[in-house]
DNA sequence: CCAGATTTTGGTAGTGAATACCATATGGCA
DNA sequence: TGCCATATGGTATTCACTACCAAAATCTGG
């Protein structure tokens, strides 16, 4: 690697701990990327070029924790399906437990600022995306249709895991781990927990 | 009711069209709202008066959708919790399935736009809180978190029934009702068709 | 029908995010 | 050292969105 990228990784790093800072003590909406790049000593045409909006600058470790376990597990082919999708929500779980600040601060700034939350769930929405389409070339199956309504619902529901323990983990600090309530939600899914409508209706 | 509310609803009818009409002809991006504005014969202020983002134009009625279901289970305590939930999803799916060019509309400007996604992604957000809380005051239980855990994941369980329901119905036109792609799912979620990890490990 | 209270409207000015473009700086490399 | 690629900073511009105010339209009581 030469001194260029790693001069980038540093002023990289450098705007985004500038922002985290800024937005933490006057809030997002309160802080201009004007005042990011002063802070940062850079343009703000060079913030541009490294965080295309201003909510890339609170998001981005969020979005590495969630494709990278995607990316993860996309070359893990020789695990069978559902040790590899629980290993994906537990990889996800455990990078965002190492950095709790982190998590906390995007919880609240995503709590009261619309474009943040809405930043925060389009990337929900990517990472569900890459999950099915790999699910898909998983799972066994002869209609190609039908492969896909499993696939993507699969992927929902180890997403709406990782939505449900994030909460409940941030909403009770210190007293929850994520990992025992990841298993708690696999089982109550399992054992039938969950009042949804027996099946007794002839479905197609 | 009054003539006011009248040309209320009837400027606010015509702007959304409008802007229906020049979305759909030049894409999101490349209409303003000033075009819009002037499309429907108003001013800037009085469009900003009835929908506060641009985004609003199009997703209002989604949003109608979603949250009227939950109104509507809110208003019914006698439904016990199965049936109500299921109720629920295809309550959302008829309304949806009786307005396709509207929803097909809103898809790929949501596919094409980076903001008209996040903004569905949050309006989507918005319904499983509401859906989570009342099934908090419905489900039984002791532990009060264990409570509202059992309620957000199955409130996400349930966004996450229509949202691949639509998805697929959307993405085969034609050939798919969504009543029963909805049953199939929740077969499949009752049926163990899920690729969850098994439960041989001792969650807490 | 009319005068006053209230609401709706349109216009103006301004903020700030985001883009396009260009001249300049700086690091990598022969 | 000198050439090339790239990163940078600045400027100008578009456009979403807000705050504010004066004028027009609507409702209400006489």
């Amino acid at each position: 690697m030469g001194l260029r990228e790693l001069k980038r990784e540093r002023t990289r790093r450098l705007i985004a701990d500038k922002a985290f800072e800024l937005f933490t003590d006057h809030g997002f909406g309160r802080t201009t990327v004007e005042q990011i790049a002063a802070a940062a000593e850079v343009g703000p045409s060079t913030l541009y070029r490294y965080f295309p909006t201003k909510e890339t600058l609170v998001l981005e470790f969020v979005e590495d924790c969630l494709l990278g376990a995607v990316a993860w597990f996309r070359e893990q082919p020789e695990v069978d399906l559902p040790d590899g999708l629980q290993s994906v929500i537990e990889r996800v779980l455990e990078q965002l437990e190492s950095n709790p600040d982190r998590v906390r601060a995007v919880f609240d700034l995503a709590a009261q600022t619309a474009s943040v939350s809405a930043h925060l769930n389009e990337m929900i929405w990517r990472f569900r995306n890459e999950l099915t389409d790999e699910l898909v070339r998983r799972l066994p199956g002869d209609d190609p249709q039908s492969v896909e309504f499993t696939a993507a619902l699969s992927a929902g529901i180890a997403m709406n895991i990782i939505e449900t323990v994030v909460r409940l983990w941030v909403e009770n600090p210190g007293t929850t781990e994520v990992k025992p309530l990841a298993r708690r939600a696999m089982k109550l899914l399992r054992g039938g927990g969950i009042p949804l409508p027996a099946v007794n209706v002839s479905g197609s």
